[in-house]
DNA sequence: ATTAGTAGTTATGTTCTACATATTAAATGT
DNA sequence: ACATTTAATATGTAGAACATAACTACTAAT
């Protein structure tokens, strides 16, 4: 067996011009609105074709790390990490492992957020998520809906966006982990209803207390496999 | 002002492709290792020349979700996510609320890894983990090199090799986020080798509270800003 | 002098053709 | 039956051409 050797380059020259723009950006520290060659001068400053320099351009437009406007050319700008997420967030071709990682994922950002919680919540906000709560019981039909209705205004409410939007993405995960294992949502002994009950009067300690009970369940199965 | 009215199609070919492929992928029900169509095919079947389609592949390649090999043509492959998010987190280019969100989430995510650290420890990684926080002590001048190890570890403890990575990638933003400020890496009362001794000999619950500790410079801050 | 209109320029958007290259499959020869 | 050669095919790359939007500058008209 041949060791130590590795292929000159294997990779495409739209991925070699990927890296050596995205050097090229770090280097030139570029920022936010600032303008880039044309497409032309890059070609003729890489050795390369234009449509090899567009196909690399074109990923990062899909990133949202460049934006275009015909005549005037391109400019850098900020990229929607989100966004880009989503475009991965693909359960269906995930391997198990990680849509493993990302159930437990979920599960510690659902422990953590306690903190932020306490620390930004509002009485408007607490209206409502016992509104959620209690719509909840009434309407035994629609757990899954108002499961990911009370859980998705934690977020919110954290002020946070970018986890909002992130736990967000988390959900079909979550669904689907739990199609494939044939389980169905289970809470633990404290309802929904008992977390905003805390959350309104208790103190940062018993609420945490509180959503590791109804999670429980989630962390009783992580346990059995391991 | 002109209201409820919106562009024809103001996207690009490649951009629409890339939808339409997308939406292709999922109503076919792909799996990793199914073949696509070539190329041409492609082309044919959407109306657009074969380049445009190739841009739009180009940006599925970049993501994992294509894999490509001369004459076979191209499959379905299931994509690294973890490498996808490293592609736009580029600190530099990114718009400061979101810098704020992700350096939240990193605290999230510290504040949540508890319960997993307690159901997957074992005792050489314990051994591990006393050894970088006994290195801290004597080195002075490394604190931040130590700093990372330490909480590296952690992650790496949980056993979720996607969690690991995924905090890899947000220490960047944790350093930058911190010069934005002009604060300094300042740890709470409860100092790492306190927590490795709660780890090992501590219930889950002391462990909250001291990494809670630990952090609280951090949560101090944000309380500052709100 | 301000406005309106016109023409020209430029960079991206799109298409088409051609050829290189790797790899599979078929054909051929021993 | 096996090894070798040949052909076929899908991706990779290059280059030219034209379309299109948007900026610039010049011109004409009120």
């Amino acid at each position: 067996m041949v060791n130590g050797i590795k292929p000159i380059a294997a990779k495409s020259m739209a991925e070699r011009v990927e890296a050596s723009l995205r050097e090229y950006f770090t280097k030139e520290n570029f920022k936010p609105g600032d303008p880039l060659p044309t497409e032309l001068e890059l070609a003729a400053a890489l050795g390369v074709s234009r449509n090899v320099v567009r196909e690399a351009l074109s990923r990062f437009k899909m990133l949202g790390i460049i934006e275009t406007k015909k005549k005037t050319g391109m400019v850098i700008s900020n990229p929607d990490i989100v966004g880009t997420f989503e475009k991965v967030l693909n359960p269906e071709i995930m391997d198990e492992s990680t849509l493993k990682d990302l159930f437990e994922l979920r599960l510690v950002l659902e422990m953590g957020i306690a903190d932020l919680l306490f620390l930004r919540k509002t009485e408007a906000d607490l209206d409502e998520l016992e509104e959620i709560a209690a719509r909840e019981v009434k309407d035994k039909n629609f757990r899954i809906s108002t499961e990911i209705a009370f859980h998705g205004k934690l977020y919110e409410m954290t002020g946070n966006d970018t986890m909002k939007r992130f736990q967000n993405l988390l959900l079909p995960i979550f669904g689907y982990v739990m199609k494939l294992e044939n389980k169905k949502f289970v809470s633990g002994k404290v309802t929904h209803q008992d977390l905003v009950k805390i959350l309104r009067k208790g103190t940062v300690k018993e609420f945490k207390e509180g959503m590791l009970s109804h999670l429980q369940p989630h962390f009783d199965r992580l346990k059995q496999l391991k």
